[in-house]
DNA sequence: TCTGGGGTCCTAGGACCC
DNA sequence: TCTGGGGTCCTAGGACCC
């Protein structure tokens, strides 16, 4: 059996676990930028405000006094997450952290009766530890785990933990998942089922396999065999990632030149951070820009390029050498980009990079690179950037991200807590 | 005026091989 | 005049997740 425990409205959890002042509130949480609405209480959706809208919609509302707003705080919302993983952890060994604000727990060698008592002593630990609301969904599939979240989370007398442990209730509860809440289907696919007369979980699930298969290749035949209560969607959890990427909208379209090798060279030394952080070193570089979407009266452009490395590198000079390299690639005159970032690729462990023969850096000047990575690293704590290479900008990686409503670093930092009590 | 960021997997089609 | 068939690998783009 496995276990899926995902917090309740983490960001907005996490900005009411230090501010008690906003419970019982609507409160919204939003993107980078300000931009767009990323989390709401569930105040705020039951007055309808939806996933993702631009904040300037519902802008009224909040000065109004009606809803509280916070922009996003990814520091403590960061420091938060490992605090409850961590709690997770030292009950159920076996995790697969999912995303910042859910886990599986593979439950297998606990005993079928004792899962949701040691379940609901989780929930109830985590809150009291970290003041984050969890819900816990048991059930066979990791597909089946998410349907018992969603029924752990919306109705009370569950007290947070719901198990799907039997054919009655688990077609009990497919009956009840509309077909677009299945996880696995998104928007697209959604109304396609529907017009097919598939409406609900259960609709899908009494369908053929061959049926499945046509309408929804191979990854709609997984959705359904997991529905089912058959396992078959992979730990996703690895040894290292496959790619990093490191992307911002800026506050204002950059149309100079100048000013977009500035940010393109930070987002570059970002990624190449993350590369040393992790032990991974990349075999290829790429990046793309965006123009504004949204504004259908000025000319679009949406390049991208990736060029391979001669060998696997984590260092910053190189890594920002050939982003800017692949920026002279792609630059055209006469547009405002709103949007760009790195992707690194081909990641392989640092310490067994395979040097390439014909390599036209010589290897000590490689070591010297290596070395003033590293003590970029030193010095580069907090977000602030001390040394770096001439095409980066000084200062701290969140200039020029807009951040009006952003709450202290409650968790992290001393200083700022002191200041607040 | 103002619309996020970071991942994964799958597929179709082209390049290339014999 | 007549011009195959079967593979693999790679890439870009789409769909999905949070």
């Amino acid at each position: 059996m496995f276990a899926l425990a995902d917090c309740n409205n983490f960001f907005v959890s996490c900005e009411r676990a230090f501010q008690p002042v906003l419970e019982g509130r609507p409160v919204v949480v939003l993107s980078n930028n300000d931009g767009c609405v990323v989390a709401r209480s569930n105040e705020a959706k039951a007055m309808g405000i939806k996933m993702g809208i631009p904040f300037f919609r519902i802008k009224e509302l909040v000065d109004a006094g009606k809803v509280d707003v916070r922009s996003s705080n990814y520091t403590l919302y960061g420091d938060l997450s490992r605090r409850v993983m961590n709690i997770l952890r030292s009950t159920i060994p076996d995790i697969e952290v999912y995303s910042i604000d859910e886990a599986f727990l593979n439950l297998e060698g606990i005993p079928s009766e004792e899962q949701v008592p040691l379940c609901r002593e989780l929930s109830v630990r985590i809150k009291k530890w970290t003041g984050i609301p969890v819900s816990i969904g048991i059930a066979p599939s990791k597909t089946l785990g998410k349907v018992a979240n969603h029924f752990a989370k919306h109705y009370p007398g569950y007290k947070g933990v719901c198990i799907i442990d039997s054919p009655e209730k688990r077609e009990k509860a497919l009956s009840l998942t509309p077909i677009d809440d299945v996880w696995g289907i998104g928007w697209r696919g959604a109304p396609k089922l529907e017009g097919l007369g598939v409406h609900s979980a259960l609709d899908l699930v009494r369908k053929p396999e061959s049926w499945v298969l046509k309408h929804m290749h191979i990854t709609g035949v997984r959705t359904w065999k997991e529905l089912q209560g058959i396992p078959c969607i992979e730990d996703e959890n690895r040894e290292r990632r496959q790619s990093i990427c490191t992307s911002r909208s800026f506050a204002d379209p950059i149309s100079d030149k100048e000013e977009l090798t500035l940010r393109i060279s930070d987002f570059a030394g970002i990624c190449a951070k993350k590369l040393r952080q992790e032990g991974s070193a990349a075999g290829s570089v790429g990046i793309f820009m965006e123009t504004s979407r949204f504004r259908k009266d000025l000319p679009q452009y949406y390049p991208m390029a990736r060029t391979r490395l001669e060998t696997a590198v984590n260092n910053t000079p190189e890594i920002v050498k050939a982003a800017i390299g692949l920026l002279d690639v792609l630059w055209k005159e006469g547009y405002g980009f709103k949007r760009a970032g790195v992707l690194v690729d081909e990641i392989v462990e640092a310490d067994a990079v395979q040097g390439s023969l014909f390599d036209s850096v010589p290897d000590g000047e490689r070591k010297k690179e290596d070395k003033v990575s590293a003590l970029m690293d030193r010095f580069n704590t907090n977000g602030k950037t001390l040394l770096r290479v001439a095409t980066q900008r000084p200062g701290h990686y969140a200039d020029g991200i807009r951040r009006e409503f952003c709450s202290p670093l409650f968790s992290t930092d001393w200083k700022q807590l002191l200041e607040v009590s």
